[in-house]
DNA sequence: TGTACATCAGTGAACGCGCGTTCACTGATGTAC
DNA sequence: TGTACATCAGTGAACGCGCGTTCACTGATGTAC
């Protein structure tokens, strides 16, 4: 049986992408080297510059793979955009806390590389002003029902993205001892709280 | 008038922490240069090297300063060692927020510090340790007050500092738009309600 | 107080390591006839 | 269906850049007598 060229190439590039995400996890993306890299993926070195110009656009790449998987994760049905209620809060923690989850290794090398790198950065910030928006409606009866945010509509949302990102970060390295339920259940809790002023 | 040579060295040791402060404010510490050190500094490269034997080193000395200052910095008066009251919180979140604007560029050099050195990672995890077992009695009477922390003890104080932590810098780099007032009184509505549940 | 020598902070050109990047080469797939 | 040539993915040794680090040198401070 013979591989045409067309296939050998994308098997090679989807082999790159997946040591890239194991070589992240270890070692982290800014320690990876490129011939780690390419080890990871069974590869000669200069077998990564004929599937990407850098160490950047692979991460690009990882990260558009990711951005598509996240569209597919359309809204379910039982979507609740009212943080008024404990179940709206708890429906947003736990998809974030799933995606961020399963895209870690992901996540965190942008992270880092946005220490790094300029163009990182920006996007990790209209990244997050756009998150942010996304939800931002989720908190427009407040008023009306006696509640009141702690800060801004913006500062109160950055919080709570804040303490997810944060907490998830703790847990994944073993800083902060809780399972993946108790995390949700934990955020959920402050995050209501935190928002409304309400019990929960 | 003569500069003994002792003095002359502390004035380039001091003078070398100083611009490194600047730089690392500036570029970050892992884009500075040991070069971008000592040119900051008015210095020659090798002289670096009579002072201190890397850039991890420079580093270590310098939240070695912070420390000491750190320590300097007695609890006041008026340190109001009870989460139940919303003046509590009040006092150590606006105790974190000082110090920590006063110490970003450190702060900022440890974290990144961290994500590429294994030894740093461990210091600023034992760091969070400490810093939630040195407030870890101030919700002790919650029970018994009918509050509830949102989550474990330790995960709830994790929620805490992660929030603080993480808006400090949104704040920073001007992801989040707020004084340094309105970023306290938020971040105060926040946690305390977040960790008793109750309005304020 | 002065002289001769020792010590040492600072200098900056040169060195060398690590790693990203290139490129001539190989062997297999694709195309033309 | 077969032959000759073109194309191209992959290889890995070699190259070279950037930057940390060294070191012979300078000139000023310290010490001995």
């Amino acid at each position: 049986m013979s591989t045409s060229r067309r296939e050998k190439s994308a098997e090679t590039e989807q082999a790159l992408k997946a040591a890239a995400l194991r070589v992240f996890a270890e070692r982290g993306y800014l320690n990876a080297k490129i011939s780690d890299i390419t080890t990871a993926a069974g590869r000669a070195a200069g077998s990564f510059y004929n599937h990407f110009a850098s160490k950047e656009e692979l991460l690009q790449s990882l990260l558009k793979d990711m951005a598509d998987a996240g569209d597919m994760r359309a809204e379910g049905p039982d979507h609740n955009p009212d943080f008024s209620d404990p179940d709206g809060v708890r429906y947003h923690v736990a998809g974030y806390w799933n995606f961020a989850t399963e895209h870690a290794p992901v996540l965190r090398a942008i992270g880092q590389a946005a220490i790094v790198n300029e163009d990182f950065a920006r996007m990790i910030g209209h990244f997050g002003v756009e998150q942010r928006a996304d939800v931002a409606d989720h908190v427009d009866g407040f008023a009306d029902k006696g509640l009141r945010l702690p800060s801004t509509t913006d500062a109160s949302l950055a919080m709570m993205f804040l303490v997810m990102q944060g907490l998830l970060l703790a847990v994944e390295d073993g800083t902060v001892a809780l399972t993946d339920e108790q995390a949700v259940e934990g955020l959920t809790r402050f995050i209501y709280r935190g928002l409304t002023g309400r019990d929960y």
